[in-house]
DNA sequence: ATCCCGAGGG
DNA sequence: CCCTCTGGAT
């Protein structure tokens, strides 16, 4: 796609996608850090339906480390694999405390070194609590980026690096909402509506789908 | 490559 | 019933 088609692209999404009602829901680096750690292979909606209760009572690291593993699991039984993610954000709030004075660190390698936390959640933090011009790659982004072509690859990485030469630093944060909301509405997994879809023009596969066959 | 693992949609 | 959801660790 040329840059001219990928200003386009994302100015039609822009102005096209639904109200994020849908966003994780969090009031400090912290509970950012929680909320995207707790957010693997989980919608939103579930995870804010528990972290509503968690964070009233761990807002902290500290006060995480008090609620305990048994405790924090209480709370996130409801979302997927949430005995490995108790674990793993139980051990990352002894290392905030323990290394990082309880805050959450701007460095990609100390962030990954918390469990639960790889690169696709580390580049969350670094991008919307550090400003830092990352794209986050999950589920969503790679299949859009792959199948629209507007950054085709075969690894998350690829397509990372894709995104990151293609799109304008400037646009990075609402880009990455963009392309999930349009992934998760529009362009889904299963039955990509593209008969609805607004950026079929600028699409790999929308075009070849909008012709008859 | 496989496991973790509940909720929601088709 | 099967697939997918803002992945990460082994």
């Amino acid at each position: 796609m040329k840059p001219a088609a990928i200003d386009a692209f994302f100015a039609t999404l822009q102005t096209a996608n639904p109200t994020p009602e849908t966003e994780l829901v969090f009031a400090s680096r912290f509970e950012l850090l929680a909320a995207v750690l707790l957010s693997a292979q989980a919608t939103d909606v579930s995870v804010n339906k528990a972290t509503r209760a968690l964070f009233a009572v761990a807002p902290t690291p500290e006060r995480m480390l008090k609620l305990g593993e048994a405790g924090v699991i209480e709370h996130i039984k409801t979302i997927g694999l949430f005995r490995s993610k108790a674990k793993h954000l139980i051990q990352a709030c002894r290392l905030l405390v323990e290394r990082h004075h309880g805050q959450v660190p701007r460095d990609r390698e100390a962030l990954e070194a918390l469990p639960g936390v790889g690169r696709k959640t580390a580049n969350v933090v670094l991008n919307v609590a550090f400003g830092e011009p990352t794209m986050a790659v999950d589920t969503h982004i790679f299949r859009v980026a792959n199948r629209t072509g507007l950054a085709p690859g075969k690894t998350p990485l690829a397509v990372e690096q894709g995104l990151l030469r293609r799109i304008p630093v400037r646009y990075l944060e609402d880009a990455h909402h963009w392309l999930i909301l349009h992934g998760r509405y529009v362009c889904q997994a299963r039955k990509p509506l593209c008969h609805a879809c607004q950026v079929r023009t600028h699409c790999d596969h929308g075009r070849l789908t909008a012709m008859p066959s």
